[in-house]
DNA sequence: GGCCTACTGTGTATGGCGTTCATAGTTTTA
DNA sequence: TAAAACTATGAACGCCATACACAGTAGGCC
């Protein structure tokens, strides 16, 4: 609890913790503001779209003038990331796996609102306010369940992980694999056709036989929200029986 | 069936499909050659270290040559996602629960050996040849449980997905958070001290609590081994009680 | 055998990027 | 009013991916 320890100074400024006292002339800006403008950008032209010149033009300044604020672009994505993280949905007494599902299907529509925090995401633990905000939620909806701090902690980082793959894999389905839009790939049909093409069935015999069984051909194609209902129900239902395990056994030792 | 529909050059690369005919000088190189020196570049000095230029000096030609071979820089990144990955385990009859966590654990050992990785894969539906055959070989190891195709495919997303982002955690672990490493932040005990150096346990209860309760006190840190057996089983247990759902019920209809 | 032609590697050039640094300007403190 | 602390600027640097025109090479064809 040692008051005031210094942090990285791009945590400080995330937490809002400026020194306060200043001499010079008012900063005409903040982080908020820069990293609003970054975002802004990111969600209409992709990723590829952000530099510091742009975001600097459109917060009325130089390019190098963010360098008062951000220290480096990394730091810009870092605060960036936190950032489109609004606040999570309330627990309003719900039983904890109804909104452990809501909670971690916001987390992938977030994901999908602004796709370019795939590209920013290190999958790092959580050091911004948004963030960790997030994960004290879904600790306190964990809160009569019998399991300890550790495993609420794993749990969350696996619901966590799971948002972000099964997003990344929507938005790959939805951009219709745009990278290769070239050959007219245009979805989960497209893509059976193209392993058919491709696969030697006797070196890929399992894949080639749900192939050619069809698995590709659903037209709702790929990482539909039945798709990702199922693996979240398969976490779910491993979480349950681990819950009853524990409430079953009692607990033995701390 | 189909023969021979043309695909993203790319792709006819990756499988090995060149036209064979050949007229002017005998390429000095090829697809295999350059990955695997922009590999070792990665490894060596981080994804950051991989340009063009310095990939085509290692092989020994000028820059511009490697346009002969990749089209971009990004479709270099490609092959190298799908290259270092080496064949998948043998599931030598082994049970299915066995060889899913075997092929999960794999997976992440190989991305912690790799960590660039991590910043090169969009996470999308593989299409390189080495990371279907793994593919493959999870959906053969599934081929006795009665899980429809679609379901053998989703538990492989999922596990694949899990695999990647536990190597992430466990590779920032590892790191020791390097990016703030001028604070001195080098492992889940510093996280901790971060965390409550810097949460208003007004706004973060649940989360306050469970650091001042010492959840991140454990000297052997974070994202550790039993950290990833710990989600692993919970996706195996969900995945088990599908299997048992299955087979119990019967099946009804396809 | 000799020319054509398709193909490969090179050199040069371009535009953009993140970032550094010295400088000029502005506001508070003394 | 003078000094000090701080802010924004503009020019410059080095790096990078990539486009393009060119030169060299080797098989196909007469």
């Amino acid at each position: 609890m040692a008051p005031e320890r210094p942090l990285p100074p791009m945590l400080e400024r995330m937490w809002g913790r400026e020194r306060a006292p200043r001499r010079g002339p008012r900063p005409r800006l903040d982080l908020a503001t820069i990293t609003a403008a970054a975002i802004e950008i990111a969600d209409a032209e992709g990723l590829a779209g952000v530099s510091m010149g742009g975001v600097a033009s459109r917060v009325g300044v130089a390019a190098t003038a963010l360098y008062r604020y951000v220290g480096s672009k990394e730091d810009l994505l870092t605060s960036m990331a936190d950032a489109v993280a609004l606040d999570p949905p309330e627990p309003g007494g719900m039983p904890w796996r109804d909104y452990a599902a809501l909670w971690t299907r916001a987390q992938r529509d977030l994901v999908l609102a602004h796709p370019w925090v795939l590209e920013v995401t290190k999958y790092a633990p959580p050091l911004g306010p948004r963030r960790l905000l997030w994960l004290d939620r879904l600790l306190a909806a964990l809160a009569g369940t019998g399991l300890d701090d550790g495993e609420k902690i794993n749990v969350a980082s696996t619901l966590t992980g799971y948002a972000l793959t099964d997003a990344a894999l929507a938005h790959a389905a939805g951009m219709g694999f745009e990278e290769h839009a070239g050959a007219g790939l245009e979805g989960a049909a497209d893509y059976g056709e193209l392993l058919a093409e491709v696969l030697d069935p006797e070196r890929y015999p399992a894949l080639s036989a749900a192939v050619h069984g069809g698995v590709f051909r659903g037209a709702e194609g790929w990482a539909d929200d039945a798709d990702f209902r199922f693996g979240l129900d398969l976490m779910l239902d491993g979480v349950e029986q681990l819950i009853a395990r524990r409430t079953s056994k009692g607990r033995f030792g701390g």
